[in-house]
RNA sequence: GGGCAGGUGGCGGAGUAGUCAAUCGCACCAGACUGUAAAUCUGGCGGCCACUGGCCUUCGGGGGUGCGAAUCCCUCCCUGCCCA
């Protein structure tokens, strides 16, 4: 079952409110979506990922395929079951990985580039036509890769792909693509772009569970190749879009990249940003008419000892500095969250420093809360026409 | 009282005459992290300045020898271990 709704579409931008149905729960949108790559959001438990206000998670494909391996899973009753999460589910494809663990590997890059042209010694382009990864071997069919446990060579393509995540059974699957770099030429992403697609046509094709399905846009900073896959994935029976790949190195950038496509898409499909949501990108991407959005940002920064807190603009407390060992107030004195309605900034701080791992937790949940009661927020503001 | 070992920057610990303001680790400070990497990466870390360089003050205290010493000599103080 899968069914999504506008309720509302704002008159200043291509924000809207909306609701995902899925056979697991309800889902307000615009919503985060969180990230728990192997199944569980680190640190935490699903019941205390729900009390963060969270009604839907994103595994990963390729790291649930090499550990603990499908069938398991399957054995298990399906993720939902394995990891006691009877609340909406997505699977990421792997198509990510074709890029972390290829040419990202290789160039020391993330998908967002701080680089610059002439600086640290990168060009800005330096993924042309015909340019391979040096870890994987990226073919037609799909994607040979290494294992990053044990060496292992692995093949993982659209067919292989939508297999896994069938046996893992999220409510939400999406279609196995090839994730550029922001280094890329336009003839390589040309290429690419071929390859996502016919992958695209796979998925579907292939597919035979009545799980939805969410096609890929990508077409890294190109506007033709952009509008030419949002096109393409948009005409293609998929249940939602994704939007994948590199977004140019500024925020302008990302919006005008998002302009593109979105203008291309159908208004009553959502709309998923793949890998994009730090606080201070949230507002925009709404705007331009996201409604889901996966990002490790909130999580993983826990993870490094920093806490989200502010209420208008957003400040970053690093909890490993010194000096929060002297402050007795919460992480935050606006949220209502467990951790700071119950601890100090003085004890996480402590616990962060000695290296304890309830530190990380105290301040994953407060992190996940944060960025939930701040989305919570936007969908205020665009029930009430601000936004 | 005697013997041995040793005292280096916040801590641990290199260096044992010039290339030493002094390797390195920890700690500390600053920055980074966007379809996850459980704690990572980058930079700084004596002071001052006209800061791709220069100046000043440092290697337990004091005094020597050298053109030149954290490094050699004398002396004092301190620490650890062993003997009495």
């Amino acid at each position: 079952m899968f069914e999504f709704k506008v309720l509302k579409k704002s008159q200043r931008s291509r924000a809207r409110l909306g609701i995902l149905k899925t056979g697991s729960g309800l889902v307000e949108t615009p919503s985060l979506v969180p990230v728990a790559t192997q199944a569980v959001i680190k640190t935490l438990e699903s019941r205390e990922v729900k009390e963060t206000k969270t009604g839907i998670l994103i595994a990963n494909t390729f790291h649930l395929h090499l550990k603990p391996g499908e069938k398991f899973i399957r054995a298990a009753g399906g993720l939902h079951k394995f990891m006691n999460w009877q609340e909406a589910l997505m699977t990421d494809s792997g198509g990510f990985q074709v890029f972390s663990f290829g040419f990202g590997k290789d160039l020391g890059v993330g998908k967002l580039l701080k680089y610059f042209p002439g600086r640290n010694g990168i060009n800005k382009t330096q993924i042309n036509k015909g340019s391979k990864p040096k870890f994987l071997r990226i073919t037609p069919a799909g994607v040979w890769f290494r294992s990053p446990l044990d060496g292992e060579e692995l093949f993982l393509g659209p067919r292989e792909s939508i297999k896994i995540q069938e046996k893992l059974g999220a409510d939400i699957i999406f279609s196995f693509d090839e994730c550029t770099p922001p280094l890329s030429s336009v003839g390589y992403v040309k290429e690419a772009l071929q390859r996502t697609h016919n992958w695209a046509k796979i998925c579907l094709k292939v597919k035979k569970s009545k799980q939805a399905i969410f096609g890929i846009v990508q077409g890294s900073r190109f506007k033709q190749l952009r509008q030419e896959s949002a096109r393409f994935i948009n005409s293609r029976p998929f249940d939602g879009i994704g939007i994948g790949g590199d977004l140019g190195l500024t925020k302008e950038e990302m919006k005008k990249i998002l302009n593109w496509v979105i203008a291309e898409l159908d208004a009553q499909k959502p709309r998923h940003l793949l890998g994009i949501g730090h606080l201070g990108d949230i507002e925009d991407i709404v705007k331009s008419g996201i409604d889901l959005f996966d990002c490790t940002v909130p999580t993983h920064y826990a993870r490094r000892g920093i806490a989200f807190v502010g209420l208008t603009k957003e400040e970053r407390l690093d909890l490993n500095e010194k000096s929060f060992l002297k402050e007795k107030e919460p992480l935050d004195g606006n949220c209502s969250c467990f951790v700071c309605q119950n601890y100090k900034r003085n004890y996480i701080s402590h616990l962060i420093r000695a290296r304890e791992i309830t530190g990380l937790k105290l301040l994953t949940f407060h992190n996940l809360y944060f960025f939930n009661t701040f989305i919570e927020k936007i969908r205020e503001k665009i029930k009430n026409g601000k936004i």
